[in-house]
DNA sequence: TAAAATTAAATTGCGCGCAAATTAATTTTG
DNA sequence: CAAAATTAATTTGCGCGCAATTTAATTTTA
């Protein structure tokens, strides 16, 4: 019995299948979230990760970017370039901040801020497809919670 | 009351932030998940889907490439470059199905089969990093999987 | 106040993830 | 059996997502 093996012998082997797997599911989930958006972001010209910044502006408008990255936990490499699709869309104006000249703020337009009555709609169909009652989704949605603040804090400690 | 506001009335305000979303939520754990197993898989220069391929592998070794993306969820124009990068990095074999030469016929190398001992350490660190229970884990999985096979089935129907 | 350190965005490079087009092999059918 | 249709994999193009670097502005401090 070797020193490394013994250590996690207790782990059966069933248990390093890919349908075992949490980060499996959550990776799946995700993907099959992308596919459902897809089609009814696409009449929008939007993409899903383009999508959910314009939730967090219409939520709080006027952010800069380094905000929106603390929003959605994404580095200004990510959305750098994502904003400047949103901007050359017609949803989002960018302005450097007059006070300080290194921040970008990031704005809705009249046409960003339409948007957002079609959102609801968006919202129903993705209601009707997820086929989750409201407490089944609340449910899911804190317990994802939970496991991505104990993933981000455990990334601190290393 | 203008006939297409007056369909979604019922849904609040505040059913339309990211923080409300289900699909935001699932979005950011599938990143936390990359995050916590980016430092654990570099030093094999592993890739976090890299490695669920190489779950796939040691779960059914010998897979043609639609194989692997049917149990993975998938298509082959992802498949294809990363299948090669496993393979420059020699953890797999790609070989020619003789009996169909269209196919091609992916295998674990020694090298490849060698780093499963490994992966139990893995899957201890990130369910330490989780602070999930198995039962947590084995509940929020099952929810997932329905949800996943919910909106994918919902896809098919439009 | 001038130099050093810090901060915010943007840029570069690389690996997914997916749609669409391409190539090559096999199967269907006429 | 030959043409047409189908199938499997690869390739191309584009948009994330992230690490690392760069640029420019602001703050700290010597």
């Amino acid at each position: 019995m070797t020193s490394k093996a013994a250590k996690f012998e207790a782990i059966p082997d069933e248990a390093l299948t890919l349908g075992q797997q949490l980060c499996f599911a959550v990776y799946s989930a995700g993907h099959a979230f992308n596919r459902t958006y897809k089609p009814l972001l696409d009449r929008f010209g939007l993409t899903y990760p383009q999508y959910l910044v314009l939730l967090a502006l219409w939520q709080q408008d006027r952010m800069t970017v380094k905000r929106i990255g603390e929003e959605m936990g994404l580095d200004s490499g990510t959305l750098s370039p994502l904003l400047k699709r949103l901007e050359a869309a017609g949803y989002v104006s960018r302005l450097r901040d007059p006070g300080d000249e290194r921040q970008v703020i990031v704005s809705l337009t009249e046409k960003g801020r339409r948007l957002k009555a079609e959102a609801f709609g968006i919202l129903a169909e993705i209601g009707k497809a997820s086929g989750c009652t409201l407490e089944e989704i609340r449910d899911l949605r804190e317990a994802l919670h939970r496991l991505t603040q104990r993933l981000g804090s455990s990334q601190q400690e290393s």
